[in-house]
DNA sequence: TTGGGTTACTGGGTGACCCAATTAACTACT
DNA sequence: AGTAGTTAATTGGGTCACCCAGTAACCCAA
C-alpha cells in the first residue's frame, strides 16, 4: 500500500502558473503591463496580499518587474542578468521537440559512451534493475511507464558519474515528456523500447563505448521517427 | 559616461538573503525549525506579510517548506524528488568546477562541430565580430572580457541553428561565470585566448568540423589546465 | 494502549489603511 | 505655441488587526 503526501495548493501558486502559462505562449511579452494589483487581485478573487506573493516570487526570477507608482512589467529578458538561469530554462521550455530529440541525440549519445566506460559492477545492477522495471508489470498508465523510462536513461547518465550530466539529462526528460508519453500509443512500442534499452544496457555492460553510443543513437533515433510520424 | 539604474532594495529581499547566508554557513540544517512568522517578523521589526513574501520565495525555490499549523523547516534535499526544473538549477548550481567543465568539453565539441556543418555567412560574420570585439579595446575590466568571451561562444552556439545548444551553453557560461573570471589573472591569458579562438573561428570559416572540434577542446583544456592550478 | 477532547500556537488568507513615486491632465507663464 | 509648474488620480510598498483551519502536546477515559 502506498499513500502519497497530501500537498494543498496555495493561492499564490495558482496564480504564478497562470501567469506562466501567459508568458509561455506569448500572450504576455516583454514591456507588456500587468493589470495593477488592486485590479487583478479583484478578478482573480483573491486578496492583494496573496496576488503580491506571487508577483515577489516572480520577481525574484528575474520575469517581471515592478515600479512603485508606475506598475508592473513583464521584463525583457537580457543576457546580463545575473539571476538568468531562469530564463535560460524558460527558453528551453519554448524550444521545438525536434530541436529538443536532436540535442538529446547529441549528447546522451556521448554521455552514453562516457557511461560505457566508467560504469561500475553497482551502476550496471542499477541500470538493470531499471531495465526490468519496465518489463515487469504488463499492465502499468502511460505515466507509470514513462517514468520507468526516465529511471532507465538516468540510470545510465548516472553512471557517467558527473552530475552535471544527470542535471542536464533530467532537464531533457522533463522537457520531453509529454512527447515521451505520446509513444505509448503506437502499437508494439513498449516491447521494442524494451529491446532498445537492452542493446544499449548489454553495450555498456561489456563496456563497449563505440557500440553504446551506437545503439542509444538507434534507440534516440526511433524516437524521432515517431515523433515526425506522429 | 554611464549610469547604472538604481535599484530600491524591497524588504522581502533582504530577508532572503539574511536566510540564504544563514543556510550557507550551515547555521540552518536541512530539517531545521524557523521561528514562528509573528516572532521573526518583530525580532526583524517588519510586518508579517513581508515577511510572508520573503517566505514564499524561498518555498519556490524548494528551500524551505512550510506547513499550516506546524511551522517552517528548511528543506530535505532529495535527489527523488518532484522532477522540478527549479531543483535541477538548483543542483547544477551545486555542481563542481570539474564536472561543470568536463561536461562543457563533451557538449560544446559537438555544438561547434554542427556549427562548422551549418554556419551561414552571417553567422561567420556574427562569429568574427564578437572574436575581434575582445581584441578591440586594450584596457577590459575582467567582467567586460568574460563578457565578449560569453558573447564569442554563444555566436558558435548560434550557428548550429538550435536553439537548444544555444540555451545550453549559456546555463553552462553562466554556471562557469566565476570561474572564467578568475582566469584572466594569469599573465597573458588574454593573448593566448585570442588565439585559441581565432583557431576556432578560422576552422568553422572554412567549415572544417573536425578541425573545430580540436580547436574548441584544445581551448576548454586549456581552460581546465588554469583552474586546476589556480 | 488507544482514541477522543481540549487548548495554545502556527501558517493561510483577508480587507482597510497609509505612504511615496509615477503619470497624465491641466494651468500659468513666457 | 511651447514650456515649466501644479495638481489629482493611480500604482506599488508596506503595515495592522483580524479570522480561519490545521498542528501538536497534553490530559483523560475506555
Amino acid at each position: 500500500m502506498e499513500f502519497k503526501e497530501i500537498a494543498p495548493v496555495r493561492l499564490y501558486e495558482s496564480v504564478i502558473e497562470q501567469i506562466m502559462d501567459l508568458i509561455k505562449n506569448n500572450e504576455l511579452k516583454p514591456g507588456d503591463k500587468l493589470p495593477p494589483e488592486r485590479e487583478l487581485a479583484e478578478k482573480l478573487s483573491i486578496s492583494r496580499n496573496s496576488l503580491r506573493e506571487a508577483f515577489r516570487v516572480l520577481e525574484s526570477r528575474g520575469l517581471i518587474k515592478s515600479k512603485p507608482g508606475g506598475g508592473r512589467f513583464i521584463r525583457e529578458i537580457r543576457e546580463n542578468d545575473h539571476n538568468n538561469t531562469e530564463n535560460i530554462i524558460l527558453s528551453l521550455e519554448k524550444s521545438s521537440i525536434l530541436e529538443l530529440l536532436e540535442a538529446r541525440e547529441i549528447f546522451e549519445v556521448k554521455i552514453a559512451e562516457i557511461a560505457a566506460q566508467r560504469a561500475t559492477p553497482e551502476d550496471i545492477e542499477i541500470i538493470e534493475e531499471a531495465l526490468n522495471k519496465m518489463n515487469q508489470k504488463e499492465e502499468l498508465k502511460d505515466d507509470k511507464k514513462t517514468e520507468s523510462d526516465t529511471e532507465f536513461h538516468l540510470a545510465i547518465s548516472g553512471a557517467s558519474h558527473n552530475f552535471v550530466f544527470v542535471n542536464i539529462m533530467k532537464l531533457h526528460l522533463d522537457l520531453l515528456k509529454e512527447t515521451r508519453e505520446k509513444t505509448w500509443q503506437i502499437p508494439g512500442r513498449r516491447e521494442k523500447q524494451y529491446q532498445e534499452h537492452r542493446a544499449i544496457f548489454r553495450a555498456i555492460k561489456e563496456h563497449n563505448s563505440k557500440k553504446a553510443g551506437e545503439a542509444i543513437l538507434k534507440h534516440l533515433r526511433s524516437i524521432r521517427k515517431i515523433v515526425v510520424e506522429i
